[in-house]
DNA sequence: GGTAGTATTTCAAAAATATTGAAGGCCAAT
DNA sequence: ATTGGCCTTCAATATTTTTGAAATACTACC
């Protein structure tokens, strides 16, 4: 046979793993097991592998299967886009549109406008996720986010567009019970070392842990996100720099409290960016909206 | 139907359009017109858009049907990736092993290791091709290539492994038939504003041009690879900027001279890189072999 | 350790889908 | 106008997929 895999096997394949079971699956796809068996079997033959080891009663993936099942998934994701794309061509409007905003920027503000054009009643799904430090940008190379709020750092521009919207400022905080909160004059490298630094780590599986928080502590707890950050702050786990806008209010509070620190944080500036296809009305709407909104940082340009 | 497109309707569309008729695509996949017509025709009920202009004889492709055939395409390819690597897990070998090299670097101790390795007769069929500044790294990026030797520049290192080969050092040529050729003393910046320029493109389609040449001159002359510079240079048609490698030879035989300028070229260090996948055997070979070759660079560390 | 229950496969029959070839229409070039 | 090439339609045919019943094997539970 020319060309083994179909759309359907991977689609049965995909399924399978997904319940664990060839039954399961078949109920899932309205079938019958031995139609599961069926498509599997010619994949296997057609292939050259196993897919699956029957040793006992509960089929499970061999390694050559778990290698078409990861490879398949972006192909069915690439086939499941390839329809949408159609779809917006009609309309303008894309069917989904997904955002991410990186963990550094607020949340309110996004969601404002979200709101704003769910109130359109347009024909589009928005689904939100949240990145930390270059995953955003991962994120919109892999093509799993259509747009990105807040990605900054070295920006592989180029295949991007960008929009800056505001400058992050980051301010040193520690909790109010952390000895640190106390000491004379800024703090210095060496009291650093002596306490431990809460980072935010990389949402990029791939890439090796690169972090935010730069200084080299006596130990790092690093946590996924920025409100993970922050409760982990305030309950005086550790010290680091925080975005502006997610201390006052802490501060506010009483739960934190600004110090001033030797190794400064560079502020960096924010973009809003997104792939240079042709976007659809729904992007080039939020494009406009997001540009134009109010992020708490400071103004850009 | 729940799911419209199918692998097979994928390609039936790319024959369709790669030789130019459902007649002669017909032809090509052994089959018979009507075939297509109602793989086609199924395509487009399914997804809802007519692919086809049919209202001359000859059926040429709407904006949908070129959509579908762009996105499509990609598909069919990671298809036929997956099928390879399957093929890779059993014998550790890659059925394709795609090395870009970046045009600033000479293609012979290529060629020598590429001989090298076919001279071990292994089933890995080997596809070279030629890059320019960032367009290795967009080509591994995009899976156009799995090896890319002599990268350079900011890289996007995390989701490549690298390894250096050593510095490319640039220095600034005319033909000895040019004027900058025979003036006094370091060329200045507005000698060179008086001479066009020869520039290397970046060879990414994506990518807003960049140039390697980064200075303002009265004219630019783009080309999309090194021995194209060298022969423009050769030429006497502008002035530039090239890797010493390539410069000696010309030297040599009076076609260029080298003078100093005033804008000095940085050296770069020049890496092989590859994806984070599991690699086959052949790209480990390579790695190896490319590494341990000597690239007419100045040493690397 | 037997047994009921579940999971998968096998197989032949039935259903669905794809392919074929002949016929027809239409365009374009001679 | 005529001819030849290109695409479609349609009914017949071939192929592929699905089904359900039976067979086999494993697990878990008494």
């Amino acid at each position: 046979m020319a060309h083994a895999v179909t759309l359907e096997a991977l689609r049965v394949l995909e399924a399978i793993e997904q319940f664990g079971s060839f039954a399961a699956a078949a109920d899932a796809l309205y079938k019958v097991p031995s139609a599961l068996t069926y498509t599997m079997k010619k994949l296997e033959e057609d292939l050259g592998v196993s897919l699956f080891d029957r040793s006992r009663q509960r089929a499970v993936l061999t390694p050559a299967g778990r290698l078409v099942l990861d490879k398949g998934r972006t192909i069915l994701d690439a086939a499941a886009r390839l329809e949408d794309s159609v779809k917006q061509l009609e309309s303008g409007w894309e069917p989904k549109l997904r955002i991410a905003r990186d963990t550094a920027l607020p949340e309110l503000p996004l969601l404002t406008v979200v709101g704003a054009f769910l109130a359109q009643n347009r024909p589009v799904q928005i689904s939100l996720s949240e990145e930390a430090i270059a995953g955003a940008w991962d994120a919109l190379q892999d093509d799993r986010v259509d747009l990105v709020v807040g990605a900054s750092g070295d920006l592989p521009k180029g295949r991007f567009h960008t929009r800056p919207i505001g400058e992050l400022e980051f301010v040193f905080t520690v909790a109010p019970t952390h000895p640190l909160a106390l000491t004379e004059g800024p703090i210095t490298a060496a009291q650093l070392r002596e306490h431990p630094s809460i980072v935010v780590a990389d949402s990029t599986k791939i890439l090796p842990q690169r972090d935010s928080g730069l200084f080299e502590s006596r130990q790092v707890l690093r946590v996924d996100n920025m409100m993970s950050k922050v409760q982990a702050l305030c309950l005086g786990l550790g010290v680091g720099y925080l975005p502006r806008h997610f201390v006052d209010h802490e501060v506010m509070s009483g739960r934190l409290v600004i110090r001033e620190c030797e190794l400064p944080r560079q502020n960096h500036m924010s973009y809003i960016a997104w792939r240079k296809d042709d976007p659809g009305r729904g992007l080039s709407w939020f494009i406009e909206a997001l540009a134009a909104q109010d992020w708490q940082l400071l103004k850009a340009e």
